[in-house]
DNA sequence: GATGAAACATTGACTCGGTATATGAAGTTC
DNA sequence: GAACTTCATATACCGAGTCAATGTTTCATC
């Protein structure tokens, strides 16, 4: 890598670094492109040029967990089924306390998850990452299948289940518990969710019998 | 109503028509409000007073319409599960060839949706007005169980087989088939997606056995 | 080690969506 | 018809993002 390439690379460490520290302590949206980029002693443009829109400041590093559970059944063994391949993985990263399934001990991470749920916009491009992950695991589904309908349902589905997993680990960390305390009973509330994707709503909720 | 109040309405009925007949012709991101305006005969500031944002001009008619799931279940018949709510509630829909559910003859209803469809931002704003409409069933289907992270999960089920029927409606509208011919095999298509949401994944895609 | 060509950063002016404020012109009420 | 309310307007403004032109580095080549 010549020095050309650790240059930008530094400074676009630089730029989200800073931009990120200005977010977390005064709000996404009470700081300007033109003030990180002065903190970070560069021009508005060259910010734009690292990074598309304001939001990818934020954004870029969490980006490439979307597309996990399509990697996960993509990759699977033979005789994996789908649910089976993305329970799988998500229990290898809750095991390894991931910080993409909800589980992070620094106060860091736990800063930006708290900026990007407690802004719309980013909460927003949250949903449509997750929207893309979820519409790729159809099409590699459909591919297998051939029913590109019934591979967005299933796709949805199993993604529903991976997605209020790790939501539920937000909430229990809001609430004050530890990490290992989430860990603990982690694989029974694994197989609770994708027990329902698995197994179908079938009379789910249903009131009198 | 007062003389006022009409004045009111049809003033924002020429601002919809008037920037829907301009999208249509050049494109979202190609029409600015200030050109609506003029061409509405009302200043730039009144677009944003009747509508908050140039979004709402394309998206408030369709608007109550991400809410059905979550009521069809908040007044179903005590003997249905939601399932069976939603299920009957978007046949019954189908049946009266409703747009909101992707049956329409209009041309205009059409190029609408494919200008919504064609537009990120208003793309974008489809995914999150239905995910709210995810999010209430949730919350619905939590008060009557008691556990939010299954209730998310099934109220993702439901809302995805829904939301892929209409899909469908839409491919097939785009292939150049007859609204009569889309409903014809609907309702064996609407009992396939629903089945898969409620017998669950199983071995839904296992390649090998 | 100087030179020329990419690659990159910078500048400043611009567009557009959206907001704040103050003013004016209606419609409504008495 | 005067007073009051409601609504539209003009205007100035802010921030995100784009564009075109102009420097400024880095790198390969002689």
């Amino acid at each position: 890598m010549g020095l050309r390439e650790r240059k930008k690379l530094e400074t676009a460490r630089r730029i989200v670094r800073t931009a990120i520290a200005l977010f977390v302590e005064r709000g996404f949206d009470n700081v300007s492109v033109q003030e990180i980029a002065d903190a970070a002693d560069v021009s508005k443009m060259t910010v734009f040029n690292y990074f598309g829109t304001k939001e990818d400041l934020v954004f870029r590093p969490m980006e490439d967990h979307f597309g996990d559970a399509a990697r996960a059944v993509r990759e699977r063994r033979p005789d994996e089924s789908p649910v089976d391949a993305v329970r799988r993985q998500f229990l290898e990263l809750v095991e390894t306390r991931d910080p993409s399934v909800g589980l992070a001990n620094e106060v860091f991470v736990r800063q930006l998850r708290e900026l990007v749920l407690g802004t719309p916009a980013l909460r927003d491009r949250v949903f449509l990452a997750a929207q893309k992950g979820t519409r790729d695991l159809a099409a590699h589904l459909a591919e297998e299948t051939g029913d590109l309908m019934l591979a967005t349902i299933a796709a949805a589905m199993i993604s529903a289940a991976r997605n209020a997993l790790i939501e539920e680990h937000w909430r229990r960390a809001d609430a004050g518990d530890q990490v290992d305390t989430i860990v603990a009973d982690a694989s029974e509330r694994t197989a609770c969710a994708f027990a329902l994707v698995e197994q179908g709503l079938g009379d789910y909720a249903r009131k009198a019998q």
